[in-house]
DNA sequence: CCATACCACCTTCCATACCAGTATCCCCAG
DNA sequence: CTGGGGATACTGGTATGGAAGGTGGTATGG
């Protein structure tokens, strides 16, 4: 089956206009509360539940939970609601390997141009997860760490890249919420991410795309078997 | 705006049933249309005639167009239509950089792995592709081509990469159908897939990733420079 | 003849209605 | 009491109509 090609009208590019839409909105509604665990995984709605909640109808409803469906967060089932996803460990492994090459790629073309605003952002970043680890304010130190690394992949100057790294973060946050009781304190980051800024400055591609693999494997391996028990 | 947990009801994992969907059969035949050149970049047309050619109602029109704006293939105006995008290089440099992220840890991991069946289809991939090129038949080099991509970012063990790797190629074959009659015979591609299954071979993750890369890189490079012209 | 203002049409977005399918529950038979 | 079969009700998928909004065309005034 195909399209055939209608009357033509070719057009320059131009810029999205960017209504804000219900079914933003629901996304950004659903998605924050899986990311804080309102929503545990496991839990079952109907669209209609929440469209009710939301004070919208179904259809915004439904758009959004396709998209977190395919982010890979929830899973609608006909006839049986939307249901979001538990924490599979097998899964949060293909997250962090995708993780891990997104970022890596990212740290090394960064690596490989000067952008001292991005290379300003993670500095500030690592020491403000020195202070709120110091104050045991895990919260903090999270929201810090998070800066890091978007600092990282939003300087690469691959916004696609970015964009994709950051749906794999959120995956990755669900995973770090759930576990954060559960994990030892996180010291060993503020020295991981000095080493990857310092292969950043020294230009090393290579270096830093390590430096980078080699802190999120850290992370990954902890997590997964705190999760596996 | 939060979701409240509604009345819970928690279930363990279920196979998705995988029923096909209008929304699917629309996604796949704009998908195709657009990839074939059907639907030139810069088209714009109405969800509705769409709609109407595909014989059925706008709503899964709408889904499978809102899918793709978010592969980027094409853009959804608000008041507009749909607008086919055009092939910017800069955008297609982003997506080659990310492809040559995900394929080469793609291919780190096959490395460190014994996949045997993985690596045969991509030897075979290979070799149809050098009687491909014998015979003058520039699709059937293309499609083997495929095979051997598809083979190696299947076989790394990481669905997840596997399909974001399918979407970036997804883009870049758009560019490669678009200028294939404008680039050279693609001679050095066979001995690039060999390196690559070398290093695989031999088990050197690292090779393997370099490998890949500079086999994605070269690529790259060459669309880029005929499609700027 | 040109500029400007108004109007009408066409678009998406959202709400609502319909449909088909299935999980569940109840009832009856053994 | 238990097992099976069927009716029922609830679900998501799809269709459709209305509303909001913007664009282009046209008409009018300078």
């Amino acid at each position: 089956m195909e399209v055939k090609p209608p009357p033509l009208r070719v057009t320059a590019a131009a810029p999205p206009p960017a209504r804000e839409k219900l079914a933003d909105a629901a996304y950004a509604a659903l998605k924050a509360s899986i990311l804080e665990g309102l929503l545990p995984p496991g839990v079952e709605t109907a669209e209609q539940a929440i469209a009710d909640q939301l004070g919208m109808s179904r259809t915004p409803v439904h758009e959004a939970a396709l998209r977190l469906q395919h982010e890979g967060m929830l899973q609608v089932l006909p006839r049986k609601g939307v249901r979001v996803l538990p924490l599979d460990p097998e899964d949060l492994r293909q997250t962090y390997e995708v993780l891990i090459a997104l970022e890596g790629a990212a740290a090394a073309l960064l690596a490989a141009q000067a952008h001292p605003a991005a290379l300003a952002a993670m500095e500030r970043a690592t020491a403000e997860m020195g202070q709120a680890l110091a104050a045991g304010d895990r919260a903090a130190w999270a929201a810090a760490d998070d800066r890091f690394h978007r600092a990282l992949v939003e300087g690469c100057g691959n916004p696609k890249l970015a964009r994709l790294a950051a749906t794999a973060t959120d995956q990755a946050q669900r995973a770090r919420a759930l576990t954060a009781a559960r994990r030892p304190e996180p010291v060993l980051s503020a020295e991981e991410h000095g080493a990857i800024l310092a292969a950043l400055r020294a230009g090393d591609s290579e270096a830093a795309r390590a430096a980078t693999a080699r802190h999120r494997a850290r992370a990954s391996a902890e997590i997964l078997s705190v999760l596996r028990g």
